[in-house]
RNA sequence: GAUCCGGUAGCUCAGCCGGUAGAGCACCUGACUUUUAAUCAGGUGGUCGUGAGUUCGAACCUCACCCGGAUCACCA
């Protein structure tokens, strides 16, 4: 073929429209463009360790078989380097004419960047030191009809990234170290929680009645049934039920959604780890969380330091406890036993929007929100929350008006909320008639009454500390992403046709 | 839901005061037998997010809409 033929029949034609006429070819003469199955000799990470000590210039006589992505060509006439990159690593392979033979090398050159490739040869160290591979064969195993983003820039548009996660893992590798390390952290939380004497469990997702958390829910609908579900929005109820009948440690690593606003730290479904302990109370759970966090930090970086965007964070336990009544006076300047007026005044000198319902609870919140949660860096415990917003907690003993509950804060961020389960089943019936009151007095997302729950509760769940962690957010914290969307593999996003 | 910023070749980006649509990478052709963002020469490739409007003339100005990002609100 002569090679102003060549020319003119890709004359015109787009990438994809080139590759697909390189296909076409390969169809003509019989080869199979995606082949069944490939048999390697190693990784190209195991090549790298096992060749590693080769000196430059040296050559080893082992064949070595692989399999890659080409991510990149360099053709010099008569040679030419390429390089493969599997899972895990990357290696350059060099070729020649003289022994590939015209057909073959002519074949090689005219590979695509993005193609799959089997390839076969002796390890070597090039003149410019590098580890690379002597090709003595190479097997196309699968076509790739689409460019690549730019090797240099990579691929940076946002919304390309999210919507084609599989282009973005491509062309940036350090997206791939993101989603491993994803993978590491949940596998130390369930080993962790294994080692000690936690049962995983798993609760249904559909729901008649959503609970456990204050948040609106999806809705759906089961046909032959006839009934209304909901998406779960948090995994606390069916877990205290398996408390009821008995496990005393248990966890749920489990998605929950949440019809809500969409930002940096909020995904419509995300990912809870959910934990219940008999016989222990939020301090117990307290001491647990440092604990789990801090040795996470340790097995991450080997310190319990990290720096997220820019800023460090010290995971060292002990980490700052603050009651919420320490940290109104130390940030707002207020004290939290002022009666209703006396909080809603003191909430609007602070510059809050006050909502037309609103009781002690709420206002607290707002104050909170407003002048402490924003400022807290270091991972620091809230403790002791008002009742009003939480009618899932025990009330404090020696103060009905707050419960024994704790926010964890880190970078101004809740990653985890644990209490002293409330375990009375008549003051949960009362809470949950409060939160049914509150609704019809036109507050939002509050909480559904769950008389099967309350059943449950009468017949006994013994003392139990709770704890919730959003697991998304720890692995913003140690990957050092400054989205959400970044640590989800295929975020939620509106749709549109690409 | 509100405000601001953005959407131009497969990718990364220019495009001034409204006057024929640009570069680099990638791709094709040629040269080159140790390069690595290879180099050099020549090419192909565009509904400028969508739709209206203003204008002799719109990537550029106006309006509406779509999508994304950031900030805010709700929420974890």
């Amino acid at each position: 073929m002569s090679q102003t033929t060549e020319q003119t029949q890709y004359d015109g034609l787009s990438e994809s429209e080139v590759r697909l006429k390189k296909l076409a070819h390969y169809r003509e003469k019989g080869e199979d463009a995606f082949k069944y199955k490939f048999d390697r000799s190693h990784s190209i990470k195991e090549i790298c360790e096992k060749y590693a000590h080769l000196e430059s210039g040296e050559k080893s006589e082992d064949t070595v078989i692989l399999a890659g992505r080409l991510m990149a060509k360099r053709g010099h006439g008569k040679a030419s380097f390429g390089n493969i990159a599997d899972e895990n690593a990357a290696v350059q392979y060099y070729a020649n004419i003289d022994e590939l033979g015209d057909e073959v090398y002519h074949d090689l050159i005219h590979l695509d960047v993005g193609d799959i490739i089997g390839i076969e040869g002796k390890p070597f160290v090039s003149k410019r030191g590098e580890l690379s591979i002597r090709l003595a064969k190479f097997t196309l195993l699968t076509k790739s009809l689409h460019s690549l983003p730019e090797k240099f820039h990579g691929l940076q548009d946002k919304e390309t990234r999210y919507r084609q996660r599989y282009v973005d893992l491509i062309a940036n590798p350090e997206v791939r170290h993101v989603f491993q390390d994803r993978a590491k952290i949940i596998h130390f939380f369930r080993d962790y929680l294994h080692k000690d004497n936690f049962m995983e469990v798993e609760t249904p997702v559909l729901q008649t009645i959503y609970g456990g958390a204050s948040a609106s829910p999806f809705e759906t609908h089961h046909n032959t049934l006839d009934q209304k579900l909901y998406m779960r929005i948090s995994l606390e109820l069916p877990l205290k039920r398996l408390m009821v009948g008995g496990f005393e440690r248990i966890f749920e690593i489990g998605r929950v959604f949440r019809n809500e606003g969409v930002s940096y730290k909020h995904n419509p479904e995300y990912t809870l780890l959910e934990l219940y302990q008999a016989y222990t109370d939020y301090h117990g759970i307290m001491a647990l969380t440092e604990t789990l966090l801090s040795e996470l930090v340790k097995a991450h970086t080997g310190s319990t330091k990290i720096t997220y965007q820019g800023t460090e964070l010290d995971f060292a336990p002990p980490f700052r406890r603050l009651t919420m009544k320490d940290a109104l006076k130390e940030y707002a300047d207020t004290d939290i036993n002022l009666d209703e007026a006396g909080l809603a005044k003191r909430a609007k000198e602070l510059g809050c929007d006050i909502p037309e319902q609103y009781h002690r609870g709420e206002l607290i919140n707002l104050i909170y929100d407003k002048c402490v949660e924003n400022k807290l860096i270091q991972p620091t415990f809230i403790m002791d929350h008002p009742w009003e917003t939480s009618p899932l907690a025990k009330r404090k003993a020696d103060d009905p008006r707050y419960v024994e509950r704790f926010e964890l804060i880190i970078n101004t961020m809740e990653i985890a909320n644990a209490f002293s389960e409330l375990n009375d089943p008549i003051d949960q019936k009362a809470r949950f008639e409060d939160q049914t009151k509150a609704r019809e007095a036109g507050f939002d997302e509050t909480h559904m009454t769950d008389e099967d729950f309350v059943t449950a509760l009468s017949y006994g769940m013994p003392p139990t500390g709770g704890l919730g962690i959003g697991i998304d957010r720890v692995v913003m914290l140690l990957t050092d992403q400054p989205s959400i969307r970044d640590v989800i593999a295929f975020p939620h996003m509106r749709d549109k046709q690409i």
